[in-house]
DNA sequence: AATCGTAGCAACCGCCGTACA
DNA sequence: TTGTACGGCGGTTGCTACGAT
């Protein structure tokens, strides 16, 4: 469903960076992008390229916040974004993502050629999570939903208020993928990071953790996975997590035990290396 | 035809990690 | 070593379209 937004809600930006912008320049636009400002954004970073977020909206000539530009211009006006539905190829592949990585929106899109971390994460949230649910498996966790979970039908399937907790906390045990308790690889079913070592064992594939620590600028996520030792290129970690997503083996290992129930309803690919 | 509730999603918010002076 | 700027991420909000009643 396709909207414009009106010019929105109050309130100023607390960013550091955008609270001491607003204090000296004119009020900064927000809502929805004109066709007009989409035009300035895409033809200056056309011409200039995408750095320096902060000064691109004055240098531009757009009255919107670096942050407002960067997000417009990722998750919208990108050459390479893709406008198309996702595929069933795709949802599947959602899906086996969030199983590994949790609600890592930014490394699943990573391997979505043509996706947004956003578009992903609102896909998850008003699709898959909802089908999880119908199917009777907790969105968060990818374990069969216990009664009282499953009467939980929320308008978004993500939990409603995060701990305050960021990822300055530690990993609980496992990796500790989400930061905040929400889904994580650590939730699914057991030690996820002893899986990964199994698995970097059996592929011959070290520094798995150290790859998505950096992938994903140490989001509190993984760190108790593994000391591996040398950053392994992304064509690697691309192989690895593809072994991963498609190892039947390790799928089988990986899906919590209880979870067959939903194998060959068709819907969910859930174990869905082994359909 | 009017009203209400829900779904969908663009955009904002708040925080974190990294880089750099 | 410390402070600041910046980019980036995940969570949340709130408006509109649309289906149900």
């Amino acid at each position: 469903m396709k909207r414009k937004r009106p010019a929105r809600r109050g309130g100023t930006g607390t960013d550091h960076e955008e609270a001491a912008a607003a204090a000296a320049a004119p009020p900064l636009k927000r809502g929805p992008w004109t066709p007009e400002e989409d035009e300035v954004l895409a033809r200056f970073v056309a011409r200039e390229g995408c750095e320096r977020w902060r000064t691109l909206p004055r240098r531009a000539g757009l009255l919107r916040c670096g942050k407002s530009c960067r997000l417009r211009w990722m998750n919208y006006l990108r050459p390479d974004i893709k406008r198309s539905p996702i595929t069933g190829d795709e949802e599947d592949l959602i899906l086996r993502l969030h199983r590994l990585l949790g609600n890592r929106w930014s490394l699943i899109a990573g391997r979505l050629p043509g996706r947004t971390d956003n578009e992903i994460k609102n896909y998850w949230n008003t699709h898959l999570s909802r089908k999880l649910i119908a199917q009777g498996i907790d969105p968060r966790t990818h374990k069969p939903l216990t009664a009282p979970a499953a009467v939980t039908p929320p308008k978004t399937a993500v939990p409603a208020k995060p701990p305050p907790a960021r990822p300055s906390s530690p990993a609980p045990a496992g990796i500790g993928c989400g930061d905040d308790g929400r889904a994580r690889p650590a939730d699914v079913g057991g030690d996820f990071a002893a899986m990964v070592s199994a698995a970097d064992a059996a592929e011959g594939f070290r520094g798995f953790g150290d790859q998505l620590r950096g992938e994903d600028a140490a989001r509190g996520g993984f760190d108790d996975m593994g000391s591996a030792s040398a950053m392994a290129g992304d064509d690697e970690f691309t192989s690895f997590l593809n072994s991963l997503i498609n190892d039947e083996q390790f799928l089988d290992c990986f899906v919590i035990e209880g979870n067959d129930h939903e194998h060959g309803n068709g819907e969910i690919g859930q174990g869905n290396a082994a359909e």
